[in-house]
DNA sequence: CCCATTTGTGCACGCGCGAGCAACAGATTT
DNA sequence: AAATCTGTTGCTCGCGCGTGCACAAATGGG
């Protein structure tokens, strides 16, 4: 009975069924053109074969695979496994398979594409990392994938489709914040200083600054999105000669980076936060909510970006997206 | 010339090299019987056409993918991030795409195993997640993938490949490190207390503490392996009306439960750790070596758990794989 | 009750490639 | 020189399904 094999195909279901194989292929497909009572008959002996069809043939034969590959190199941020979790899940829902990608470095761009592309992806998702637009553009060029979108970043790439939360707003919304408290000196710790990307947050905070205050934000940059580069920057910038112009907050890319700047500030160089320095971030992490951090950050609208990808594979929507976010207010500033 | 479409085929690098089809297509492969100079021929002639094989048509011809579904429905666990990292690394440069199935609850691991089994994985691993072993029988019973592999958790399933750390061996470790320095009321702080599965771990150290000091070890159990349930588990805990039997050291399943254990004993419960408790975890998570935490705790060996899986993949292993883990003792015990 | 119209169903063909065997050339043996 | 062997190349057939069209069945109006 149960013997080997899955390969229970569609031309068993007919035969099962007294249809042709094309008709069971109807029968599985939303708004074919069958009957209510075939598609019944099908579907049942489908359910009694066991049978489910074969989505690699369905590929090959149609031109959409429905699968879309997730591509990342940044496993270090916790907000990634949000992001992952988000997004697998909504995208199966809405009937999407999800090809993750290792992408080593951000000279992989190209390998990854590729990859992505020999499996027939409908897109590819480049999510919550920011690399070269010139390799982008090379990758591009080379191996054609259908759609390219950018999740959660910001490319000026024209070939590209960005989906991101509105990072000025956003980082306006935290100047707000921390004018109304009363810091006056803020420091911005940003990610590595790479050369081509831009680094919107960093811009749209100074600038925002500068246009409110008049004052310049100086920045310091951590060697990567991770704790322990975040601890170095932040001991560095405060064991600076002269503590009269020490900044009473640190504006941080992102909640990584905030973290390891309060543990730097607490457990490096015995200051307290708030009260001797504040803290901000970005992504509101599950660990900022601790107790141990209360993290004064801003979430980002990940059920609604992930629904905006969803239009886009639908071929529903075709430019960029910028979704307004929550700013989120706890201990830390 | 670059019109549209990727649509290279193997056709055109043929013509394009003056070759038969096949040809070209025992150039890409490993160890086929080709002459050195018609291989480097019909490279070229892809490189310069941009051909790469499509991996979905020669999946469909053959009956292997080069596909591996990770199946979880974690996604709480930074742990969850490195192993998605260390996997998907090592899975790509051993020539496996991985495709990534979240497994919304329980209930939902037939409909995860048959995502998987549509799309031809040649293997379904179920990482870091145990769920009930009847429920995985009835999906596997109704949908056939070729090999399901649980990796880092067991499972007593025979129909299934375990791949993890020797929990045991770990545990041990941990109780020995714990009488070594003097705590003799341990709690074993576990997550949710599920019916079917075996807690591993707990009675792994449960046993051993009995064996060597003859006393039982009291256990409480999180609501999930999260955070929060964790804090709540240790106030109520703590809050019990007969301080005398104090617990001295809050063994934990994982470093989730023990990071929320310790924000718990300090921002709930004003204590110090380890002064007045000590806590352990398990999986040394990224965050666990931050000075704000510096948890003792227990690293698997992921990359060579990896290794396995590979081996498994590729068929030189078919058994269940227990390796030994690293223990890292920091301050917090 | 017939014909126009609307469903509902069947079928030839192809998606891009792999397994496995047949054919062939050159090298070696008898 | 014929027979054999080895390494290399070509080819038939099929993987399981979708597209687009041809055709059959049902429907409705006159």
């Amino acid at each position: 009975m149960d013997d080997l094999t899955g390969s229970i195909t569609a031309d068993d279901v007919a035969e099962a069924a007294g249809v042709s194989r094309w008709t069971v292929a109807r029968a599985f497909k939303k708004d074919a053109s069958i009957s209510q009572k075939t598609r019944e008959r099908v579907l049942a002996a489908a359910e009694t074969l066991g049978y489910a069809p074969d989505l690699l043939a369905s590929s090959l034969a149609s031109d959409r695979s429905n699968l879309v590959a997730i591509i990342t190199n940044d496993f270090s941020n916790p907000h990634k496994l949000v992001l992952l979790e988000r997004m697998t899940r909504l995208l199966s829902e809405a009937g999407w398979a999800t090809l993750l990608i290792h992408m080593s470095d951000s000279e992989d761009a190209s390998a990854a594409l590729l990859a992505a592309s020999q499996r027939r992806v409908d897109a590819a998702v480049v999510i919550g990392t920011r690399f070269d637009d010139r390799i982008l553009d090379t990758a591009l060029g080379a191996r054609r994938v259908k759609k390219l979108v950018i999740f959660a970043r910001y490319s000026q790439n024209p070939n590209t489709l960005t989906i991101a939360c509105d990072d000025v707003q956003a980082m306006r919304q935290i100047a707000d914040h921390v004018l109304e408290r009363g810091y006056r000196r803020p420091v911005f710790l940003a990610g590595p200083d790479t050369q081509s990307a831009k680094l919107h947050r960093k811009t749209a905070f100074t600038d925002y600054w500068h246009q409110r205050t008049g004052s310049t934000v100086p920045a310091i940059h951590a060697s990567a999105y991770d704790f322990s580069p975040a601890i170095d920057a932040v001991v560095q910038l405060m064991s600076d000669p002269s503590p009269i112009d020490r900044p009473d907050v640190l504006v941080c890319e992102n909640d990584i980076l905030a973290i390891g700047a309060m543990d730097a500030l607490r457990y490096r160089l015995g200051l307290r936060v708030p009260q001797d320095v504040a803290v901000t971030g970005f992504d509101d992490v599950p660990l900022s909510a601790s107790p141990a951090y209360a993290l004064t950050t801003f979430r980002q609208p990940i059920t609604q970006m992930t629904q905006k990808l969803i239009e886009v594979l639908n071929g529903t929507l075709a430019h960029d997206v910028h979704l307004p976010g929550r700013f989120v207010p706890r201990l830390s500033s």
